[in-house]
DNA sequence: CAGGTTACCAACGCTGCGGTTGGAATCAGC
DNA sequence: GCTGATTCCAACCGCAGCGTTGGTAACCTG
């Protein structure tokens, strides 16, 4: 058969950010993503150095998508309900990210990347601090811990999802029930940022 | 030295809780458990079966625990905000039993006692149903969804403690900071679910 | 087509872990 | 203090998983 080293390395990364989505760096055997890349274990080490490395490579790479996905999208922060609605949209549509950081978080040690991603939120906190100056965020908040509020309500449902079928009762892939707890959310990040009197 | 079964089964339970919480059920070893306990890892064997029956047992028991503390606060859902508070300062206090849960959320399968804990779930859901009858929670929420957000807000801190760090700045030992989040839990559970014009 | 290089793989060494076993130390009853 | 039961442990077994190695087959250059 023709070789077609891009394609193995692709469908190692590919094999890869399925398995450890599933069962996080320490419980994905290197076999099993070899496995299921249809490609020997050794084509692996030759690649990518080892488990670890491939581990930090493809986490790194879904940040990348995360950010390029946000700055795609446009949405600003006129309107936080839909900015809260939007990373919801992506949490939804991407599981495998937020499983990746709760392995990454369960697990210890600094997070991979750890400067550009405070930077980052940093940048998304100073954004909202302007907002409160504007008077469309109440000034009373922290707008920090508004951020991090938001994300929270945008990403829980992905992180706990069986708690969220025992506190809901709706079945894992209800689709109505994933466009009810949409609306929610946006509802809920505008209560939380709308000035009160 | 003299025998103390009752003691070395407590030695036991106490390592397991500790260990399993810092690597989950696959992470931790059964020498790391009986190591930490002082104690030959056979009597893990004889005393509890294997490790996951002992990784059952230990998270039953965080559960109880939990529940009955909740239970004693007799905290109600009069202020939701302090209800809010309260389950924040559960899971700042006892950082175990978040990271067992999410250990258990990740790692798939069904959860632990599923049954009981929907019904727990369920019941503090109609309890928040009955107080939006009474007018005190705004009627267009899903009282449900309401549940799990104010959960959300109250768990999310101790859930990712990276991302918390990287978003406010703030160290992990931080005490001040730590009393900020919880008025900011306070606050924004009320705004949550306080009805609006 | 000859020689060298590159992608690939089957099979291996080794370590670490879950679980067991055979026997030693401690206790309780007499 | 003798006997049987109970608690405890050091040593072991089997296996799974990480990382390596020796060798084969496809490609490239002349």
């Amino acid at each position: 058969m023709a070789w077609d080293t891009e394609g193995t390395r692709r469908r190692l990364r590919e094999a890869a950010l399925a398995e450890f989505a599933a069962r996080g760096l320490d419980g994905t055997t290197v076999g099993s993503i070899a496995e299921r890349a249809g490609v020997n274990k050794e084509r692996l080490y030759s690649y990518f150095g080892d488990k670890r490395a491939l581990w930090e490579l493809v986490l790194a790479t879904e940040l990348e998508r995360l950010a390029s996905a946000v700055a795609l999208t446009g949405v600003s922060l006129s309107d936080i309900g839909e900015f809260a609605g939007a990373t919801y949209d992506y949490h939804a549509a991407h599981p495998e990210l937020g499983r990746l950081l709760q392995w990454e978080g369960l697990q210890g040690g600094p997070p991979v990347d750890a400067l550009g991603r405070t930077a980052h939120y940093r940048e998304k906190v100073s954004r909202f601090a302007a907002a409160q100056l504007e008077g469309r965020l109440d000034a009373d908040l922290d707008p920090a811990h508004l951020v991090f509020a938001l994300i929270a309500l945008a990403a829980w449902w992905q992180t706990v999802p069986q708690l969220a079928e025992m506190v809901t009762g709706a079945a894992p892939d209800d689709l109505r029930e994933r466009d009810r707890r949409r609306r929610f959310v946006v509802d809920a990040a505008r209560r939380l940022a709308s000035p009160t009197a």
